[in-house]
DNA sequence: GCTTTGCAACTGTGATCCCAGTTTTATGGC
DNA sequence: GCCATAAAACTGGGATCACAGTTGCAAAGC
């Protein structure tokens, strides 16, 4: 066992920079990127103890963090077992991925009435694919999150970006499952094309396009998750 | 100060019946129905000691519920000050409307195509309508949420009718706000038009009408509060 | 009477201990 | 060797204490 609290262990991340002031919204940052990221896979367990040796604070910050990502449905905490990272059946990919197209089209629609500027756009859909064309698996799913949540935050309401969040948290884990290099990078490639259709669209205004081009994007992942045979059911 | 943990003092409800084996869920539950239900207004402040006392519980459960609470943007807990509930500005109730109208409406074509019982949904149009004539506002209040649910689950979503819940939450308390009893009333007589029909389509399975009244319902009772200048900004 | 200042009460956050279930591991019986 | 069984390790939930900021009230100064 470590010492006291803050025994600067082995902690991956000092509570100092990004710190939203308060160790909870650390840890809730952490595991919340380790679910975006799919460093965390569907049937995963974590204990509470276990996490808190491992990011170097007590248990305390831990259950909080916890308990705000099972309150968004990222998480299961069933009473007296260990966390885990849910496992969606068939049928509740589905229905996530369902509603992932309706609300991020939506929002795709949206930010291109909105307009976007240029620049940042371009810039953002350009790392994708130099992450893509450098091979670098994890910098190709930051660069899709960002790329995603630039078009959101485009759509300037604040309450959808809120909604899709939660639906990326639920789906983190299974969209970003590593299947192997080469099925991942064939994945990326197509997202590729439809990041492609999506910006150009944006950038013209051409709402109903854009708004194609995302839905597109998201169900042929989804296509991709439910082709193999992973998903239980 | 009372004495020790499950002092008896005057909880409301003993955590026996309906508790979800767990202090935290059942002090979830007593919370969630107090936002919902319009008991709890913007910018009502409550402390973790005052809550503890008031529900018979120590301050643990009540901290967990209020992290699930605020982690789902139903209360503002600010660094060290008290924990309160969001005064939402014009800006954004018109962006939390447009996204219930959006989400909602969807929800009830869905429910239109998936075929809904006459029995129990015209028992629950009955239970509103039938509290409306009474004069019981905070039943009306219940029987409205039971019946925008009851549709809700015939969609047949939970990730929908999760996100639905999640802005109800954030709502309530603008929604329910006593305005006087007679404002309150001619509300709940416009929302009984919208319900009428919105029941019609859903059992002869017109989507686009239920759609349509459903949005309707919202829209106007998100109306009536921007006519009054309650919200600030 | 009005402003300013300081102290006291109150706030959420974190740490630590304890408990009652779960899960796993090892042990005994066959 | 295999299965039942018990004990040890581990799980989250809850209570309590300590702490550092915030808020508000009251007394002092002008």
């Amino acid at each position: 066992m470590l010492g006291s609290q803050n025994d600067m262990g082995q902690m991956p991340e000092p509570p100092a920079p990004s710190d939203g002031s308060s160790l909870t919204a650390h840890v809730y940052d952490v595991i919340s990127e380790m679910l975006l990221s799919g460093a965390l896979k569907p049937g995963d367990r974590m204990s509470l103890r276990g996490l808190a040796e491992q990011l170097g604070v007590s248990v305390m910050p831990i259950r909080a963090a916890i308990g705000r990502l099972a309150a968004r449905g990222a998480l299961t905490v069933e009473p007296k077992r260990a966390v885990t990272v849910p496992v969606l059946r068939r049928d509740e990919f589905r229905d996530l991925t369902r509603n992932r197209i309706h609300l991020e089209s939506w929002a795709a629609a949206l930010a291109a009435q909105s307009g976007m500027e240029a620049v940042p756009l371009r810039a953002a859909e350009q790392r994708f694919r130099s992450a893509l064309s450098r091979d670098e698996a994890a910098s190709a799913v930051r660069a899709n999150k960002a790329l995603h949540f630039h078009v959101y935050a485009a759509a300037r309401s604040p309450v959808l970006t809120e909604l899709v969040t939660i639906m990326w948290l639920k789906a983190g884990p299974i969209i970003n499952l590593d299947l192997g290099e080469r099925s991942r990078r064939s994945r990326h490639a197509a997202s590729a094309e439809s990041h492609a259709r999506l910006v150009a669209a944006l950038l013209r205004g051409d709402a109903e396009t854009a708004s194609e081009a995302l839905a597109h994007d998201i169900h042929s992942a989804a296509e991709f998750i439910l082709s193999r045979d992973i998903l239980p059911d």
